[in-house]
DNA sequence: CCAGAATGCGAGTGACCGCTCGCGTTTGTC
DNA sequence: GACAAACGCGAGCGGTCACTCGCATTCTGG
């Protein structure tokens, strides 16, 4: 959701409530070519953040990228930070679908799980090859703290999910453990999609096998499998 | 793009080859004060840029937090990318020993996995924890290209190592297969390590065992180990 | 003890960056 | 066509940052 520029000086912050509720969501008249504008923004701020990281990237670049002065820019962002938020977002609103999709089998017990580390990194990889600029600002050290926030929400989300997924696995176990297998799991994820990211071709294909493997390593002794030196 | 300011100064970038070979390193001559100045400085710098980062680090506060005004820090370093090479150069030399203490034991086949992974887990744990910079220094995005190659050429190295303890392992595996499973090693530990730094006491130690037993589980099947399902 | 080098200072400089402001242009509504 | 609101522009403002410069202070060899 785009945020409305918010003029500095008049109506500062909360208090006037009653005042906020009847300007709050003004409607704006020229729809069309405004959201135009500001998925365009968008995507050159995508493009700037994923070269430059979010501090180093400049509003004035982002505007000469999408073509419009700096003064546009601020027509749609109040600030650097909401088009970060802005992007952030979106970006984690279509991880959260990926996810939902991937991670929620029918019937859990009946797939194995083989099928969801293969379903799951290959929707994730594709996911992070298409919007570069998720890794740019999720895992940034400088980002604005709202977006850590949203982010963080979103990992917990993620971390939930692949817990209910190995719950199944390890009813003795105590639920701190679970948490720590399923950090363990995104931890492992996220080390290998960068090496996935860093190669191309056979060798990015061969990336993500080992990632699947390193997770089916990991995963395997808890379904009941035990391992016996054959030497 | 933020260019470095080229000052016509008499020594500075290349060019004047003969000239600088005569006076590339001059001596100084109060030696004691000014090397003590420069640890004191370097100390000030770990502390600022684990707690802001590279980028955000300010040349000044590095001074202050050194108790000295912005000119000497400039007596001793020609700029701020220069504070982070030497300090990276430095951490990364006592990084290079500590690796070279655990990663080769005495006889390789006399020692198990277990014993080589705990011992080089402990160690790097407790040297990340003493140099929290190296974290910061190593990982930002925003680092100067120059200290990315250094670490680069460390990475290689701890790569390289980790590589001739899993070859043994695997004599029919290919090389480019051996380096695969060696960076996911590593990139497993530095999953663990951040989730082992973002926790304390009971819990780092929990997560401590995690990451051992990860890479363990990962490591084992190459030892001639096999699983079988026991449901 | 003294010339001179090394060290120390901190206000200042130029460049850049986030953001604003005044004003002109387009577009929907009557 | 007239009006107003949304859109668009770009020079410029205030601030910060890396870095400098002239000058004062401390040390050391002779």
């Amino acid at each position: 959701m785009p945020e409305k520029p918010e003029k500095a000086g008049t109506e500062t912050t909360a208090g006037t409530e009653t005042a906020a509720a009847t300007a709050e969501e003004r409607p704006r008249r020229r729809q069309a070519r405004g959201e135009r504008r500001i998925t365009q923004l968008l995507e050159a701020a995508a493009a700037v953040f994923s070269t430059t990281g979010y501090t180093a990237a400049s509003t004035n670049a982002i505007a000469r990228e999408a073509g419009v002065s700096p003064g546009t820019l601020y027509q749609f962002f109040p600030n650097k930070e909401a088009i970060a938020i802005e992007l952030g977002s979106r970006l984690m609103h279509e991880m959260r679908q990926s996810y939902d999709e991937v991670l929620t089998p029918a019937d859990p017990a009946a797939t194995s799980l083989e099928e969801v580390i293969t379903g799951a990194v290959d929707r994730f990889i594709e996911f992070n090859g298409r919007h570069p600029a998720f890794f740019a600002l999720m895992h940034g050290p400088d980002i604005p703290g709202r977006i850590a926030e949203e982010h963080d929400a979103l990992h917990t989300t993620l971390v939930a999910r692949v817990e209910t997924l190995v719950a199944p696995f390890v009813p003795d176990a105590p639920a701190p453990a679970v948490t720590r297998t399923a950090r363990m799991c995104v931890g492992i994820y996220k080390a290998g999609l960068e090496l996935i990211l860093a190669h191309e071709g056979a060798e990015r294909e061969a990336y993500i096998q080992e990632l699947k493997e390193a997770l089916l390593r990991y995963l395997r002794p808890l379904t009941g499998a035990s391992c016996v030196d054959t030497p």
